[in-house]
RNA sequence: GCGCCCGUAGCUCAGCUGGAUAGAGCGCUGCCCUCCGGAGGCAGAGGUCAGAGGUUCGAAUCCUCUCGGGCGCGCCA
């Protein structure tokens, strides 16, 4: 509907420009608004306002001349001029309500399939496969996730790559204990059994013990020059490690699979060919016995070019070798139109380096976007990066455990009626949920600080709270013994509780195409509990069962059903799971 | 030193490409249960948008500077 509007509104500004209202060279981008006041109709645009000046004309005025320039349609049912120059519109009731009939039985909820699809390859989680998954892993874990799952819904062709490193110095030190374990304790799954403690154990004897350390390079070496006991050692590793991630991933309800996993090492064979590569094209250049590349648009002290270090002087590659190599890969191999990082804010400066280069080298030609969708730090409390009770670093899976010890609690202290299976299930949900949501509710970029009492309350835009709406609405149709596709008759807008919950849900697709655009799972968020937010004043105002006029119910029942349909998809798409009860 | 991000109500956070009277939630105050789930709803109090200039018809938003905080910056990833 707005997408509608705004092609009307480009149509008027053609008109303008073709009859001279407007001058040839401005190519005014159409700002259409959702007004906060409901005095200023449904959608607003101040395009009179930026145009007057170029036109040399009064906005008001010019405002009309747009307003009869608009083409015949059926979307926009009123417009109104207003303060300095606005043009308010109010959407067509009848069309409104067209489109919520549509939803209704459409099953992405009225969300159009992209008309150009696109190749999207999205690069998140991507943990060190050395250590256990922790905290920090948490936000391109799941952001990453929720905007996969966005534009996949969007019909566009979704490519995950799980970019794990699995490669490495560290990976020495693990095989040298590794050896040692094996030989004492004849099992390695019970010497891997605890990643997190066994990293700490190899880091110790790497510190301290005489010789391990010199074992644990030559151990590299072997490794990266194709030794195969070595290789079957670390092979070892690697699965454990990875099926470890695979549970934490099963945890959290995000689609990775062991299939989407395209690791460091994959890239190995890579690595000197882009050397190669950017020698001939006469970007490289050797500095103090490192190749690197040097590139105008980014400054260090004393105004000199920056470096990409792409090779050690001892001949090793380094992370930003890889990444070329993957990009390179993601746009010549994958087909790629739109390659996006899900990566912690503070590599910003790596990826713009990265990026420009590509662009240059041709790895990335014009066309493809190549986006950083950095993220904030996990705060604890205290403003201070989020740290378990005993200082170390969280683990994830000791994060979700608590997660749901606490709602199991609270569950408990409500006093349901539910059995010992059925409480734990409640407990599971709500606890990965309010995790997962209080991540994805707030904006990306910023840091937020983790806290267990704002994420587990029923109240505020939270996890809980939006799981609770879901089952209200859910319970209705139980009551009635409906399912939710089960109802007939046309939507009616009687009061305004009606009015404004429709205009809520109608608003659905333009905040898919947002966070699809942008990046931006809180969108959804937020959007998701302002339609909770609505329901609730609806549920309250509206007798839906109660109804006096049996078509009145039919349209409250439709409206709820849709409220539904659309909460879980909005939860889906976040990676969340609904109950049908709590 | 250079660069990036941030500073909005007591607290946690929104605020879209500059737009109309800066919004939520928590907490605080007061209402609403003969009514479909009160884990709810309605209302109120609470703001120098860090500060100062500038651009603009219009600035929390853009530009410059100052203060305060965080983070990066040639051989880790």
């Amino acid at each position: 509907m707005k997408q509608q509007i705004e092609e009307l509104l480009h149509a008027a500004v053609a008109a303008l420009i073709a009859a001279e209202t407007i001058p040839a060279d401005v190519q005014p981008r159409i700002q259409l608004d959702r007004p906060r006041d409901k005095s200023h109709g449904d959608f607003a645009t101040n395009l009179a306002l930026m145009l007057a000046k170029p036109a040399k004309q009064n906005p008001r005025a010019l405002a009309e001349a747009i307003i009869a320039a608009i083409p015949v349609n059926a979307v926009i049912g009123k417009t109104e001029i207003a303060g300095p120059g606005f043009i308010n519109f109010t959407v067509n009731r009848a069309q409104l309500i067209a489109q919520l009939e549509a939803a209704f039985i459409d099953e992405r909820c009225g969300v159009p399939v992209a008309e150009n699809p696109q190749t999207v390859v999205i690069d998140y989680s991507s943990p060190n496969l050395a250590k256990e998954m922790h905290v920090g892993h948490l936000r391109s874990t799941i952001i990453g996730d929720a905007v996969a799952r966005t534009l996949s819904l969007q019909g566009h062709k979704v490519i995950p790559q799980n970019h794990v490193g699995d490669w490495g110095t560290q990976f020495g030190m693990l095989l040298a204990h590794m050896e040692d374990s094996l030989q004492e304790a004849s099992s390695d799954t019970l010497a891997l059994s605890d990643l997190e403690t066994f990293y700490k154990a190899a880091k110790k004897r790497f510190d301290d013990e005489a010789g391990f350390a010199d074992r644990a390079r030559s151990l590299v070496v072997k490794l990266q020059s194709g030794d195969a006991y070595c290789k079957s050692l670390w092979q070892k590793f690697i699965d454990t490690s990875l099926a470890h991630c695979q549970e934490v991933y099963d945890r959290l309800g995000v689609q990775l699979t062991r299939a989407d996993v395209m690791a460091e090492s994959a890239y190995n064979d890579d690595l000197a060919k882009v050397v190669v590569d950017l020698r001939e094209q006469g970007l490289l250049e050797e500095n103090q016995g490192a190749q690197c590349v040097f590139l105008e648009e980014f400054k260090g002290k004393e105004d000199e070019p920056l470096p990409i270090i792409v090779q050690k002087k001892d001949g090793g590659y380094l992370y930003a070798t890889t990444d070329l190599a993957a990009v390179r890969y993601r746009v010549g191999t994958l087909q790629a139109d739109r390659v996006i990082y899900v990566v912690d804010a503070r590599q910003s400066l790596h990826f713009q380096q990265i990026f420009t280069l590509c662009k240059k080298a041709g790895y990335a030609n014009n066309s493809t976007s190549l986006e950083h969708l950095g993220f904030g730090m996990v705060l604890g409390k205290d403003g201070r990066p989020y740290k378990s009770r005993d200082g170390g670093v969280t683990k994830l899976a000791d994060l979700l455990d608590e997660s749901e010890r606490r709602a199991a609690e609270l569950i408990a202290a409500k006093g349901t009626d539910f059995n010992a299976e059925e409480q734990a299930n409640v407990a599971r949900v709500v606890g990965i949920a309010s995790v997962k949501y209080a991540d994805l509710s707030k904006n990306r970029t910023s840091d937020y600080v983790f806290d267990w009492d704002t994420m587990l309350s029923f109240e505020g835009n939270t996890a809980p709270y939006l799981l609770y709406a879901y089952t209200r609405v859910n319970s209705i149709f139980q009551k009635a013994g409906l399912a939710l596709h089960e109802v007939s008759g046309a939507i009616q807008l009687p009061t305004e509780q009606d009015e404004t919950l429709a205009g809520k849900l109608a608003q659905f697709p333009e905040i898919i195409a947002s966070v699809g655009n942008k990046g931006m799972p809180h969108f959804l968020c937020g959007y998701m509990f302002e339609l909770a937010g609505a329901f609730s004043s609806f549920y309250e105002a509206c007798p839906i069962l109660n109804a006096d006029d049996e078509a009145v119910q039919q349209s409250r029942l439709k409206l709820a059903a849709l409220t539904a349909r659309i909460l879980a998809q909005g939860l889906e798409l976040l990676g969340i799971d609904t109950l049908e009860r709590m």
